[in-house]
DNA sequence: AGCACGCCGACT
DNA sequence: GTCGGCGTGCTC
């Protein structure tokens, strides 16, 4: 006898879906991207409907609960999420859990609903004859629906008043969902938007173009800092909704300000337009009801970070991708994905216009546009015709500085104080000092958990590991010969904000790193300050080239230009001209022209000297040579396997059985296994062997082997199979 | 991931 | 003899 069979994504590493049978008081309920309680075993999990059929259901176990009463996908998605598990080597069952909010994912902490009053001025004319009754009738009147908590907020004891509104009738009262969102909270006034640039304007014809067609289309946006992308996302997302589309724009982490949604709600708010905003700082609930919301489909643009492309919008016409070359669109561990790739997926997937927006594109995406996969966009003039800022190579050989600054950069630092202008100083490293050593013995001081050294911390005295939790307290004298010359060698931004403190004792200095903004609002603070003008030196990591428009900065520095060059990398390169391009921009943004020094070992290095020149394009032909001659993307492709686990030998001899099990390939390329450059981290030991192969589907299928042999790893030790890696630390 | 099964060492 | 160690394998 047929019965419903629904095929359920379990919330575990399972390679397939699972059939179970559905009970017919459920049928109604069991549909695509519904949750479910399912028994697993002797257990019971959660998992995802991804479809129904009618089958032979013999020997299924059936559902055992339905747990939500709408979907919390639409399900289009679900053919997304099962390409993107295809394509990461990732079970279906995570990459829906890690797709949604974390609270929905497992059934441990349930959400609850919020749900609130509303009370609304009816069509009833007419007015009550109480005072108080009179003046909040009118109130709501002019308001239009206003939840309970406003009119508390805006009348003292007001539920006697209005009971008896609701009872006469001037008033109705229903329940709704509540929303809670910090971003959404502030007033904003609606913004009058910029006549566009003709370059603007070229290339908003052709993104409105290629909506119109309501097929896939890609494009980069290659605009120099300051050129106005956002102007164009603002204007490319207004185009999709006139023609009843719905649109879903990712930033990094960093650039989630309220400036940028500030823009979004200026222009697009008094429409009536809705935006959810997901991002990292929202509580359980607050990122389960955005989630809803949208899922309700109440929302048309949502704004986030990595984890915003799997936001369950239907309708999609336009994604847009800000500062596409940015790292933080690589998820580290888990399910790896690439938010920038999956971006362009589900944009084929959904028919959708894809907008890659930077000035310093991904070398591969710049690549893409060349050949003609994508459309080409350039912005090459700044706003208010601004000029780029000059930029100047310290050559660090000649000067031989004592502290971090060499006597051009402190002269430049001089002058900028005097004008009473801002400056901006990048040191990409954190804490006082990279580590203490003993200058009698030598001895340095390690973590015993990673194989790197403790970062000292002047401050709280203290020696931290930036890679798992452990701190311990420096000693007076060195463990290892009883000496008292344990000193710190080099510096992070600590020591550099105490350097340039004594160098200009007048000076307003503050410092902007993941130490100093570590508490909430911290940030936001930083920016306020640094905008206001109340600081002259903002000391910082790369966290102070990204995303901020600091229009009294005229002086950028740059402490250490060598260090992302140094990185075991073959992206190291590409990542240092992307960062010093980014901070020099920062510089000159107002009235005032700006100027950059970086201070360097290696003058003569081709990724320093496109920065020097503005030169994307002088970058890119000697970076894309490299590339094509050592096979890296955009020419081939890699994966790399990470074993890890507690006991070195077992770790060293899974990764070395499974290369040697694995077949001869003449379009794969394996290489290791070899210690990863972090060969221990939190106590782990770590193995990788890299897998390159020149055209995808070979790579892809030579997975399928991978597949199989893992299931020869041993449970102690882990295998983490990274698609597309960007960094293999 | 859980959770059980299973096959080897020191205990009532 | 058995309590429990964690290595291996399965979950519709």
């Amino acid at each position: 006898m047929p019965s419903r069979i629904a095929s359920v994504a379990v919330a575990a590493p399972l390679e397939t879906p699972l059939s179970y049978l559905v009970p017919p008081e459920l049928e109604e309920k069991v549909t695509p991207g519904m949750r479910l309680r399912v028994p697993l075993g002797r257990r019971s999990a959660v998992g995802f409907v991804l479809e129904t059929a009618e089958g032979n259901g013999e020997g299924l176990k059936p559902v055992a609960a339905v747990l939500d009463d709408v979907p919390l996908f639409p399900a289009s998605l679900i053919p997304f999420f099962r390409r993107a598990s295809a394509y990461y080597r990732h079970p279906v069952g995570e990459v829906i859990r890690s797709a949604l909010p974390a609270s929905v994912a497992s059934d441990k902490s349930r959400v609850r609903t919020l749900t609130e009053k509303i009370y609304e001025a009816s069509q009833q004319s007419g007015e009550p004859s109480g005072a108080k009754q009179k003046e909040m009738l009118a109130w709501l009147r002019e308001r239009g629906a206003t939840p309970l908590g406003e009119i508390n907020r805006r009348f003292a004891a007001p539920h006697a008043v209005l009971a008896r509104l609701c009872e006469l009738g001037y008033v109705c009262e229903t329940m709704r969902e509540r929303r809670r969102d910090p971003f959404l909270d502030r007033p904003v006034a609606p913004d009058t938007p910029p006549e566009p640039t003709e370059e603007q304007a070229e290339a908003l014809r052709t993104i409105s173009q290629a909506l119109g067609a309501q097929v896939y289309a890609s494009f980069l946006l290659h605009g120099v800092t300051g050129s106005g992308k956002t102007e164009v996302y603002l204007r490319a997302i207004a185009d999709a909704l006139r023609a009843e589309k719905r649109a879903l724009l990712l930033v990094p982490e960093i650039a989630l300000t309220p400036q940028l949604v500030g823009r979004f709600r200026a222009r697009f708010e008094k429409s009536g337009t809705r935006i959810a905003v997901l991002h990292s700082g929202l509580s359980d609930g607050e990122r389960y009801d955005a989630w809803r919301s949208i899922a309700r489909g109440e929302v048309s643009i949502v704004i986030g970070a990595r984890s915003a492309i799997f936001a369950p919008l239907c309708d999609v016409g336009i994604i847009v991708v800000d500062e596409e070359h940015e790292g933080s669109y690589k998820q580290g561990e888990g399910f790896r994905y690439n938010a920038r790739d999956l971006a362009l997926l589900r944009g084929q997937m959904a028919g959708a216009v894809v907008l890659l927006g930077s000035a310093t594109p991904g070398l591969t995406t710049y690549y893409r546009a060349q050949e003609n996969l994508s459309g080409y966009l350039p912005l090459t003039v700044r706003a208010l015709d601004r000029p780029l800022p000059s930029v100047e190579l310290i050559d660090l050989r000649n000067e031989r500085p004592e502290g971090s600054l060499s006597s051009s950069l402190c002269a430049a630092l001089q002058q900028n104080l005097e004008r009473g202008e801002q400056s901006l100083l990048l040191l990409n490293r954190r804490g006082f000092a990279p580590y203490l050593i003993c200058g009698d013995c030598g001895r340095t001081f390690r973590c015993p958990n990673c194989e790197i050294t403790l970062t000292y911390y002047q401050g709280r005295r203290r020696m931290l590991c930036h890679y798992c939790d452990y701190a311990e307290t420096p000693p007076e004298v060195c463990p290892g010969c009883g000496g008292d010359d344990v000193r710190p060698e080099g510096s992070g931004t600590e020591r550099l904000e105490d350097e340039v403190g004594s160098l200009f004792p007048g000076a307003r200095i503050a410092r902007m790193d993941r130490d100093s903004t570590a508490r909430k609002g911290a940030h936001e603070a930083l920016v306020a300050r640094m905008s206001a003008g109340e600081i002259d030196i903002l000391v910082g990591t790369q966290m102070i080239a990204k995303g901020h428009d600091f229009p009294g900065v005229t002086l950028v520095g740059v402490v250490n230009a060598d260090q992302a060059l140094n990185l075991p990398d073959f992206r190291s390169a590409e990542r240092a001209f992307t960062l010093l391009t980014q901070v020099a921009g920062r510089a000159g943004r107002g009235q005032n022209p700006g100027r950059v020094l970086f201070q360097t070992w290696s003058p003569e290095h081709y990724a320093l000297q496109a920065a020097v020149g503005h030169d994307y394009r002088g970058f890119y032909a000697q970076e894309v040579q490299m590339r094509r001659e050592l096979g890296y993307p955009p020419f081939g492709f890699l994966v790399n396997l990470v074993f890890s686990g507690v006991d070195a030998a077992k770790v060293g001899r899974a990764a070395s059985q499974l290369v040697g099990s694995l077949p001869a390939d003449p379009e794969v390329e394996v290489l290791g296994p070899a210690p990863c450059p972090l060969a221990r981290l939190r106590g782990k030991t770590r193995v990788q062997v890299l897998l390159k192969g020149r055209r995808r589907p070979p790579l892809h299928r030579f997975l399928d082997q991978v597949d199989t042999l893992r299931r020869c790893v041993p449970k102690a030790v882990a295998l983490a199979v990274d698609v597309d890696p960007i960094e293999m630390l």
